[in-house]
Formats: structure tokens, sequence, C-alpha cells
DNA sequence: AGTATATACTTCGTGGCACAAACTAAATCA
DNA sequence: TGATTTAGTTTGTGCCACGAAGTATATACT
């Protein structure tokens, strides 16, 4: 029987195995796994405020204090938009996109490894229903 | 070619969605996720604080704060063992374990809910993988 | 144009989370 | 018995996240 307790089991342990991964490389980096997040973001990209935290699904008053402290730390800067004065842009500085490449590529060394034994159909089925699950869970 | 970037891409994002929706679950009980991994626990265990440390992968300080916490809030108590004068377990109150029970269901009701499009043979894949990935991870 | 409203962000206060180091008490080892 | 190990707590630090209240800028209305 599909999306019986057994699936959603396996699905909330494989979060949390998943995410206890985040947590030690976030750790290893001195961060955290939001500041982890944020760096994944800004590797391509320079949103504002607002955008950052509809992306991470935070408060806004909760991205200040984080781009407070990822810029004290030199790996993000804060720039005010030419075309609203309201809004400010955060950017990766050359430092934060190093530690965001350096992290990217650990994350990916360390969860592929962890898949390495597991069976091609079955990641293939992992892609699929990512894609196929609702962006914003109900 | 499995174990490439989109996989690692979509296992990751799969993870945080499930994270989002443990998240909002627990804070529409006025938990935290880690209260809700607690409570999860506690439903049909009588862990030791060192258990309970190992099972969460936390610190033994983080737990005493943890379980200072959810014991004003009556969700649970500290018992003596009885054949060992250092050890303190932890039990679900009445109230904890009817929390415990709801959260519960109300996690599988809104997981089921997100996987109900899937394919079946896709969610036999996430058991599989869930069964075959280390418990600790790399 | 001039006021009212909406939007973007910050500040402040509160509380939970997590760690490391230093501490107490009890059990075990030698 | 005395030394060591184990279980748990306390304290101090810092991050995370929220909501409410505040500032500044942009937009809408008339």
């Amino acid at each position: 029987m599909p999306g019986t307790p057994s699936t959603v089991d396996a699905l909330v342990q494989l979060s949390f195995t998943v995410q206890l991964t985040l947590t030690r490389i976030a750790a290893e980096n001195d961060l955290s796994v939001t500041q982890l997040r944020l760096l994944g973001i800004l590797r391509d990209r320079t949103p504002s405020m607002a955008a950052i935290a509809e992306h991470l699904d935070l408060d806004r008053s909760s991205v200040s204090g984080l781009i407070d402290r990822a810029e004290r730390r030199g790996l993000v800067e804060r720039v005010r938009s030419e075309t609203d004065a309201r809004v400010i842009l955060v950017r990766a500085t050359p430092e934060g996109l190093a530690v965001a490449e350096s992290v990217g590529t650990d994350v990916g060394t360390r969860l592929e490894r962890m898949l390495a034994s597991a069976r091609p159909t079955d990641l293939a089925a992992i892609v699929r229903l990512a894609d196929a699950l609702p962006q914003f869970p109900v």
C-alpha cells in the first residue's frame, strides 16, 4: 500500500539523514544550515531582503539579523538598489562565493557517497518525486 | 547518470520540503522540531537523558535544557532510575502522549497528502532508499 | 500637488536551540 | 579505600526566529 505509515516514516527518516549531513557540513565551516542555504541562493543571484525571506520561508526581521551576521563575517554585502531606494540587494563577496563553492561541492560529495550503494532506478524515483511534490507543502 | 548533481539537488529539496512541513506542524502546536522529535521518541520509550542525546545527535547539555522546557510545559517528566542513581529517565506525561499522538497523525496526514499524486513505484523506492542509507551519514 | 496608503527594511524584546567548559554526584575499577 | 569513569546539570556565548513597532521611500488617490 503506497502512502502508508511506512512510506511517511521513510520520507521523514531520509529527510533527517540529509539534514544531519547538512548540519555537520555547516558546522565544519562554522556556519548554520540557514547560512548555508543563504550562500546557496547567492551563488547565482543577488536578491532583495524580501526575496531571501520568501525563499527561506522566514520573517523579514529574521533575514535582517541573518544578513547582519553574514556581513559581519565578510561573506555578504548589502547593496542599495538603484531603481528603488527602499530595497536592499544582497550579494556574496568573493570570500562568500568561495565558501559557497567549497561547501556546495562538499555537500555533493558527501551525499553522493551516501547514495553510492543505491539502485539507479531508485535515484530516478527521487528526482521524479522532488519534481512532482508541491514546492510549498500543504 | 545516477548520483549526479540533479539527484543530490532532488534529495536536498525533498528534505527541505519535509522539514518545512514538520516545522509548520510543530509551530501550529507551539513546539519546535526538536520537541516534536522528542515526543516521537517518547511515544514508545522511556529513555535516559544520554539515550535521548544520542538519538537526537545532541550534546547532553542541550538535552538538559530541552527536557527542562518540555517539563515546564507538562509534556514530560523526569524519573530517577531505580537501578542506577545517576541516570534520569524521561517519560511523556499523559498530556505529552496526547500531543504526540495528535502531532503524529497530523504529520502522517499532511505528508500522505503531499505524496498522493506520486507513483506507487516511486514511493517504494523511497522506502528502499531510507532502509539502505547509513543511519549515520558519512 | 498633496495627502493617504502600501512596501521594504530595521530595531527591540522574548524565547528556544545548541555548544563547550566546568561542576556535582554516583558507580566502578584497581 | 582511593582513582577514574559515567550521568547529568549549570553557566556563558551566540545563533535563530518571531512579532510588534518604527523609519524611509514609493505609489495611489482626488
